[in-house]
This record gives structure tokens, C-alpha cells and sequence, in this order.
DNA sequence: CTTGGGACCTGGCTGC
DNA sequence: TGCAGCCAGGTCCCAA
């Protein structure tokens, strides 16, 4: 599922391939893949546009364009980018052509991913929290956000206006490196577990990109290889299995209708 | 404003 | 073999 590190590993990979070049022609297989405009509208004014650079913001892709508007492409959870496919199954909702003979498909087997033609992309990222990698994210900054808040901790890290780029596999990741219960009140978190979950969240999103995203159900690179980052999981997707740190079974708990994964007994509510 | 529940979407898996 | 039901989870929408 494309989180930060997915996200990050796509728009690195993608960006070789594609920055400079010319969108020649669109074909758009799944009409709900776009939104905010009529498809018509889309691919006329994507259509001849070049691709000045590549950027992302929490989740999200965005592809600007010479003429200064931005294709803005967020996954959710089974989307994928991949160049030159071989072949066009009924998962692939969009095919983009270059100039320079490339092409990059939108494969999506439950089509919740969804692109737009954006002319400010100030609105989208002025809802976003910091990111977790970026100076304005500090252990003092946490702090404040986490301050008041009666839900779950669990529940306040997939919050994308708290901190952005967090997914569920990440939030699981983050709470055991910090030994904290998913279900623990975010607001009575103490300083010392702030400092701690703060830098697991870094230590994880950073070891994470550094192994080009967790290749957990549909997650693909550009070119169609897995990334490596679901091998140092601890605990996501992990339910059954010893902790790897003192032996107890990991469980599974609903935070949220999120399946939360967590040591019992290194994370005590 | 915060919180929490449901909806959306499809396919893999489990159990009867 | 069929089939119901759970599970995967990012975001939006709505109600309290």
C-alpha cells in the first residue's frame, strides 16, 4: 500500500523516465479515475503539456507541468505507476505516451486512486501536517499536535493533517519501535513517549525509503520490482508470529475498522 | 472543533 | 465445489 516511502521510491524512479517529456496522448480505460473535472477537459489540457518536475506531499504525486498547472495522483491502496507495461488487463485504468516513446500506466485493482489537473496545489497541501522527514517536524511540533486529543494514538497518526504520509503499516511500525499501545490516549502520552515516538516514526519512514517501500499486497515500483521494506516489519501484518524482541505473540486489534498490529506485552496500554 | 462509524472498491483467503 | 464472510486501508462524508 503506497505510503510515504512508497510514494517517495515512485516519484525517484519515475522521474528519470519521465521529467523533460511530452504528454502525447492520454487513454483513460476507468472514467472515476479522474476527478475534479470532466475527463474530456483532462486529457485536452493535459494532452501536449511537458513534465517539468516531480514532487511529493505526504501521499501524494505531483507531476508538474511547464505550463504550471500539476497532475496530482494519489494510489490509495492498490494503485500503481508502471513503465512500458507488457500488457493491458482490465487492472490498468489510464495509459500515458511520451514524446520520448515511454509509457507509464495506471494499474489499479480496486480502483480507489484517484488523479486531478490542479492549477494551485497550495489548497491540497495547506491541509496536510508536516512532513515527518522535514525541519517542521520536531519532537515540539508532535507535541502540540498530540495535545487535548482523546483519541487513540493509533488514530491520530493516520490523521494526514496531524502529521502527513503515515499509513497504517508505518503507524504500526512507529508505536512498537516506541513501545506504546496503539489504543493509548493520544493526549496523555508523556514527553518521554513523544520523544520516543518521534523518533521511530523518523527512524522507520527514513528505513523505509532507504529499502524503496514494503512490497505488502499490490506495491510495485516503476519498473515493476518490489521494494524490500516489509522484510524489517516487527509487528505489521505480523499477527501469529513471535516479537522479535521478547518472544510474545504479536495481535491484532481494530482501531478504527484498522487492523492494528502490536506486542501485548512490549506495548502495555 | 473532535471523534468515530460507514462507504467505497476488488480479490485472496478461510471455514463450513 | 460453492459460497458466505472476513480482511486489506486511504480518504471522504456524515452524525453526534
Amino acid at each position: 500500500m503506497p505510503e510515504l516511502p512508497e510514494v517517495e521510491t515512485i516519484k525517484n524512479e519515475l522521474s528519470p523516465h519521465i521529467i523533460g517529456s511530452q504528454f502525447t496522448k492520454l487513454t483513460i480505460y476507468d472514467r472515476t479515475l479522474v476527478v475534479k473535472s470532466a475527463v474530456e477537459e483532462f486529457c485536452r489540457e493535459l494532452t501536449g503539456q511537458i513534465v517539468a518536475g516531480l514532487q511529493r506531499r505526504g501521499k501524494y504525486l505531483i507531476i508538474s507541468l511547464a505550463n504550471g498547472k500539476a497532475l496530482i495522483i494519489h494510489l490509495r491502496m492498490t494503485g500503481a505507476l508502471i513503465l512500458n507495461p507488457e500488457t493491458i488487463n482490465k487492472h490498468v485504468r489510464a495509459v500515458f505516451q511520451f514524446d520520448n516513446n515511454n509509457t507509464m500506466a495506471f494499474i489499479d485493482v480496486r480502483r480507489l486512486g484517484v488523479m486531478w489537473l490542479a492549477t494551485d496545489i497550495n489548497n491540497l497541501m495547506d491541509k496536510l501536517g508536516p512532513e515527518p522527514l522535514g525541519d517542521e517536524f520536531n519532537v515540539n511540533t508532535l507535541t502540540r499536535k498530540l495535545k487535548g486529543r482523546k483519541a487513540p494514538i493509533k488514530a491520530v497518526l493516520l490523521d494526514q493533517s496531524i502529521i502527513a504520509g503515515i499509513g497504517n503499516m508505518y503507524a504500526d511500525e512507529a508505536l512498537f519501535n516506541a513501545s506504546i499501545h496503539p489504543m493509548k490516549t493520544a493526549g496523555n502520552l508523556s514527553t518521554k513517549d513523544i520523544e520516543k515516538l518521534y523518533n521511530a516514526i523518523v527512524e522507520v519512514i527514513q528505513t523505509a525509503i532507504n529499502n524503496k517501500g514494503a512490497s505488502v499486497a499490490n506495491y510495485k515500483r516503476p519498473q515493476g520490482e518490489p521494494g524490500t521494506a516489509h522484510n524489517y516489519f516487527k509487528v505489521a501484518h505480523l499477527r501469529g508470529q513471535p516479537c522479535p524482541v521478547c518472544g510474545e505473540i504479536i495481535q491484532r486489534l481494530a482501531v478504527r475498522n484498522r487492523g492494528s498490529y502490536y506486542c501485548p506485552n512490549c506495548q502495555r496500554e
